[in-house]
DNA sequence: GTCTATAGCTTGATAGAC
DNA sequence: GTCTATCAAGCTATAGAC
């Protein structure tokens, strides 16, 4: 399994279709079909509304969340919405694509190494991956809502494929498996901010941790500072 | 702070097999609502309700499940339903009551005692509370629609107040928050049975295991099995 | 690209017969 | 205690003007 395409998500966006397998209709007789006439005022309302929304969602929850509230904020029509993107589920895959492309960028790199040293570059990865989407992992890792969203079920099992890694054996046991869930679980919580102003490093460095306590990794002896204790 | 009556919960009842666990404490008054005439099988309708109720909550999320499936689920009417509950609300405090209650009275028992013995007897508990209830205590730590359910807002207080006195400190900095608060996140996350047939014993021992690193806690050197590592 | 307007459906909740 | 019938309000999504 090679690159997979999450949504059409990625940092400099050439084109608009918001679903990946949408037929490319062409909606100006004057235009290019691909893009808007000067090119970037599409994507950045497209962006304003990845923004609003993932906020949103990730206060309310995506099932308490309507496109109304996501239009409302962002001071524009739900028609807007739905001209870039084609279902609120579509909406939910654009916000989580680029995350779900790094866990599997993350995933893919770690191989299937199984030495110490590799599981504790896969956590340190995955610490790191959640620190900067926490809102977002959150909402993956704990709305029920989003396992019913048709076009996300591919991230699921994206997250099976963490537990053998973490595990550092291909058939873990029940033991093995519940700390892995436990490691996992404990990263989101403590990267979730509690404080407004909490230092993120503390953040880290804490998740980071704990989870190597769950999984019975060494902290490593590095010369940079430890958090106390 | 005495006793706090967690909305009109009483104990439900004792056959059913949906959920499968003995709920036990007998918290309060019986439960018959103004007018029950024969005064028993309006209780084992409201019984079966909050089973029904919880399973699917805990499956699709409180927003996304509706009054409709329920009753659907359950054989009877919306109406029904809104004979027993004067909302959608009351519904999922009714449910989420007991385990409340358990929690609260888990707090009060704790006291302001930060020795670590008593550390450990709190996480014990919260542990065995979390393994009895795992689908509620869920569905309220993750759903963010509940903290919008007004009849639920007195809740989070409550795990607030479980932070300084895991912490061990009157007032923990943020190194100290988080590690309680992944500590619980681990504690939620490795009791969420992943395979049907988990050894729920493995789970709790491996969920104490966890918090207890999390938090600094020794293992005590008891003579009951650990298991393994 | 964004709007107005609206279709078509589901929701939570109520009234009143039995 | 449970039903049928119904409500207003909200929802996602679409059509078509500008």
């Amino acid at each position: 399994m090679g690159a997979v395409v999450w949504g059409t998500t990625e940092p400099k966006a050439s084109d608009m279709g918001a679903c990946g397998e949408a037929p490319e209709v062409a909606l100006g007789s004057t235009g290019a079909p691909s893009g808007a006439t000067h090119g970037h005022t599409g994507d950045q309302t497209r962006a304003r509304i990845l923004d609003v929304a993932l906020e949103l969602i990730a206060d309310r929850g995506f099932a308490a969340t309507s496109t109304r509230e996501i239009a409302e904020r962002l001071g524009v029509t739900k028609a807007a919405l739905y001209y870039h993107f084609r279902t609120k589920d579509d909406l939910l895959a654009a916000i989580v694509g680029p995350a779900m492309s790094e866990l599997d960028a993350l995933i893919e790199q770690a191989g299937a190494d199984a030495s110490s040293d590799a599981r504790d570059g896969l956590v340190c990865g995955y610490v790191d991956l959640v620190a900067r989407h926490a809102d977002l992992i959150r909402v993956l890792a704990n709305d029920p809502a989003v396992k019913e969203c048709a076009s996300l079920h591919a991230a699921i099992p994206l997250f099976q494929r963490l537990v053998p890694l973490l595990a550092g054996t291909d058939e873990p046991d029940t033991a093995q498996r519940t700390r892995v869930r436990a490691a996992l679980s404990a990263i989101h919580g403590a990267l979730v901010r509690g404080q407004p102003a909490d230092d993120p490093g503390i953040l880290r460095a804490t998740a980071l941790q704990v989870a190597r306590a769950a999984l019975g990794l060494p902290e490593p002896a590095s010369p940079v500072a430890q958090t106390r204790r």
